[in-house]
DNA sequence: CGCCTATATGGCAGCCACTGCCACATCGCG
DNA sequence: CGCGATGTGGCAGTGGCTGCCATATAGGCG
């Protein structure tokens, strides 16, 4: 399971070499300095070459850690899919599309470190268009890669392609809906709470 | 009713003066070219100065007609705004959510000169993820201007904002759904009638 | 008709995100 | 220690986009 490089580094004795303690270590610092610089001044405020100056480390080499400038806020979107996707085909066969969006959903809210993390990087993405419309790029992404996972608890016939694809929008949406009106409210109260009342005003 | 510019236009004998003529197929044949471009060569390996080259005109005057590349592309998203919003106020008071949403996406399902010439610019908005994510982000802009004019149409209470966001986001998810199977599909079929479907999926 | 101003255009320099290339340093292994 | 793999920095270049300034021209005026 283990890919030839994670093989080699384990063999060595003291569990990961220095190389990867301090990639780690310069990975957390640059991410640091970008959030901080971003929530003082402003995402589109704040160019490359500010965050590595002030992170030690040349732009070319912050290139190298992070290909783009959106990738400094953490996200983590390949965690974020591979959680979601994992949690809905765990489901039971017999569940429904809806039961298992919302297992898949309710399995991404776990992956936040911390309230306040969260309140604030969903603030600095809510108040930068351009970050948002990243975002909702990366969501489309998954919206696709969702797109045979659904279908197969959905009834088949005509327009399967279709409705599948509405459900998980609808989905997405619901959930885009709770988040935002969970980082206005100031992170009042659960997002999933809120995300089954927005799927309630829906679906009747 | 007229703009103080216009009025003075209308006295010239012309009608329209010369600059405005040139003016106007100055922007058609830039317009053209992109187009030709994009769909030749694809939108990300288009430079602008291909275009401009290509169109007889300056970099610098291209980005006076369109400030960005992504306008280039004709969409015309201002005038997409108002015709929705204006088909939803102009729904009788009465009218749920539903029923004035879906009015508002009919009345802008209309401003498509052709079906040759949507088909071709969804097919490249589908296709290439950076345009697709100008566009959803201009989509989240008209969802925030249309949340006052929905939330009239709902029942008031606890949660009304959050509500209303998500009819408004699964309008548009079932939209983007029936958009994207009837450009899958090559424009088979009437893109209301996919939305209809898609919507009694996720409604029941 | 000729002047004069408002506007349109082009060119240039520059910013910023991002990439490729090359030189050099450093790590880890035998 | 020495060698090969890997990490790092610098530099030049691309592409979208902007500000500034010079120039050309249309349209109103006497």
């Amino acid at each position: 399971m283990l890919a030839p490089m994670e093989q080699e580094a384990a063999t060595i004795g003291t569990r990961t070499s220095l190389r990867e303690r301090s990639r780690q270590l310069v990975t957390r610092e640059i991410l640091q300095t970008a959030l901080r610089l971003f929530v003082k001044q402003g995402y589109d405020e704040t160019p490359i070459a500010q965050i590595a100056l002030e992170a030690g480390v040349s732009q070319r080499t912050l290139f190298r850690y992070f290909g783009t400038k959106e990738d400094l806020l953490g996200g983590n979107e390949h965690q974020f899919g591979q959680v979601l996707m994992a949690a809905v085909s765990a489901q039971p066969p017999d569940a429904s599309a809806w039961v298992a969006l919302r297992a898949g959903i309710a399995a991404v809210q776990a992956l936040h470190d911390s309230r306040e993390q969260a309140l604030e990087r969903l603030s600095l993405l809510n108040s930068t268009p351009s970050l948002r419309a990243g975002w909702l790029e990366k969501r489309l992404r998954f919206q696709t890669d969702l797109l045979p996972l659904v279908k197969e608890r959905m009834d088949t016939g005509a327009g399967v392609d279709a409705r599948a694809r509405a459900v998980i929008g609808t989905v997405f949406a619901c959930l885009e809906a709770a988040s935002t009106t969970w980082v206005e409210s100031g992170g009042k109260g659960d997002v999933m709470d809120l995300y089954d009342e927005c799927l309630a005003a829906v679906r009747g």
